[in-house]
DNA sequence: TATTGTTATACTCTATAACTATA
DNA sequence: TATAGTTATAGAGTATAACAATA
């Protein structure tokens, strides 16, 4: 009976107390679980202007890159065109983006007055939201900045 | 017209290069991006199994708690117990896990021998999937670790 | 021939509501 | 009355394939 302990207790029956958690040294599982709760603080920021974070995040990366090209947005959020076609729709229907042909198959993207005001208040509460988490951190932010950003290659 | 610079360049028609993006000052957007590039490793690494991150977590769990309550591990993972079900009913048709009952109403979730065996395997290259991004880390693993459940409330 | 944008479609995850039964 | 498990269902988000138009 191989009885390595390392924390996830084998073979012991677990009766009632808190579960013992091998997942919790894993720094994926980990990353998921911090990920997870700060989308759902942001997602509830946004309920109110009934938009959706990748709806936000275009909103956002459009509104930095005016003129840009719906292929570079794309590239730059990995959202496949095929689903980035009905999410620029949305923001176009709503009057916040609109599009002009550069060449004859590419279009560029802007945001319209009402879609940068709606960036402009809708970016402070995303930022104050990232802020409310960055304020819990004990070691330095930029390099947690960076060191995140070495992970996502 | 306000021009407040800090990285998104906005009213400057941007041509072809590199685009602006202010989500990069993010924490939550650099923690999805991570969480993102280590999960899609992680998918690849259980296709061959034919198992879900869900499923595995669930194998795991299981495995470092037998006899727990099926109730527990679903507020462990959150997953709300009405997914919870087609779960754990995936892993017993492939016959990894079995249950029992406790009272009349909660479930008691073990590892058969097969299940054990199969979560040895696979928690051996979720591990090592894990620790291929843990190498690229500059900072101190213990102090992300703690600062990732920090974040995560 | 590769790229861009579009449409249609399928698959996974997640969320809610309703139900049974048990504590 | 609250909890546990189940079922059915709806909604996002994401993935692929096929197509037309263009570079």
């Amino acid at each position: 009976m191989a009885t390595k302990r390392t924390n996830g207790e084998d073979d012991t029956v677990t009766t009632a107390d808190r579960l013992a958690s091998p997942l919790d040294e894993l720094l994926g599982y980990r990353l998921r679980r911090a990920s997870m709760a700060m989308i759902g603080d942001l997602v509830a920021t946004l309920r109110p202007f009934g938009l959706s974070v990748g709806e936000v995040s275009l909103l956002i990366l459009v509104g930095a890159n005016p003129g840009c090209r719906q292929s570079d947005v794309g590239r730059a959020l990995e959202i496949k065109r095929a689903n980035l076609t009905p999410l620029v729709g949305r923001l176009k229907t709503r009057g916040l983006v609109i599009d002009a042909p550069i060449d004859g198959r590419s279009l560029s993207l802007t945001l319209t007055d009402a879609g940068r005001a709606l960036r402009d208040d809708i970016l402070d509460r995303v930022i104050a939201s990232d802020r409310k988490y960055r304020k819990r951190l004990t070691l330095d932010e930029r390099a947690l900045l960076a060191a995140l950003e070495t992970l996502a290659r």
